[in-house]
DNA sequence: ACTTCATTTCACATATTTGTTAAATAACCA
DNA sequence: TGGTTATTTAACAAATATGTGAAATGAAGT
């Protein structure tokens, strides 16, 4: 139920809905009536909102009598966060090495 | 040409394509050709990927006679980390309050 | 001008996503 | 048992995404 794959993370984070769950579920737990309230859609469609976020490994649901409470997991979010910022800062360090470089002996710039 | 809205800079990185081009990007320019080599995809595939991440103001391309190499832009993958980082923070920091309270008065668990 | 190389656009097929309404579960309450 | 509340599943429609092959564009080389 944890694939917690890249691809599947960052697909169920693009829908602004489902980022605005997570959103909310970063300030506690919450049940499907709850996270529903604030959009203009169908129950059906937060279910399977949830269920994408849940297949993402976004989220754990607990049984509680009647209420299905959703809480948010961190793994991830965090690996989500490392890959953008790995990326970002090696381009970054290449950049940098590229202007040092270019300090050193001058050119012509190709990129306005 | 840059809508640099969460929304389309994550639906871009979640295809397993275009993040393995960012990837190959972050290593330094390249152009449609050496990004489409290692990729079992025709070019016009290839050509609209880049069109995509264009889009998403993941890349910039100049034009250099028949080529047009591509760049990588940092700012759409800070925003991306940004965003990971800040709502999985603010969940953990949620989570270590509770725990406190919990260490304060004694309770039972809801999910296990 | 003709050819070649790099890249894009077109037209199309298929698969996936997102939403809807109506019906089905599941648990609680009287 | 029957009724109400919370949530999910089923069946379907419309929009979007991804890939292909064939043709078009654009710049360079001869």
């Amino acid at each position: 139920m944890k694939s917690d794959q890249l691809d599947v993370v960052l697909a169920a984070l693009s829908d602004p809905t489902r980022r605005a769950i997570v959103g909310r579920l970063a300030e506690g737990e919450a049940t499907v009536l709850e996270l529903a309230e604030p959009f203009p859609v169908t129950l059906p469609a937060i279910s399977r909102h949830l269920k994408v976020l849940e297949h993402a490994g976004l989220i754990t649901r607990a049984r509680n009598g009647k209420h299905r409470p959703c809480r948010l997991r961190l793994e991830p979010l965090a690996e989500v966060a490392a890959w953008a910022e790995h990326t970002r800062s090696a381009w970054e360090h290449r950049l940098d090495r590229l202007e040092a470089h270019l300090a050193a002996d001058q050119h012509e710039t190709e990129h306005p």
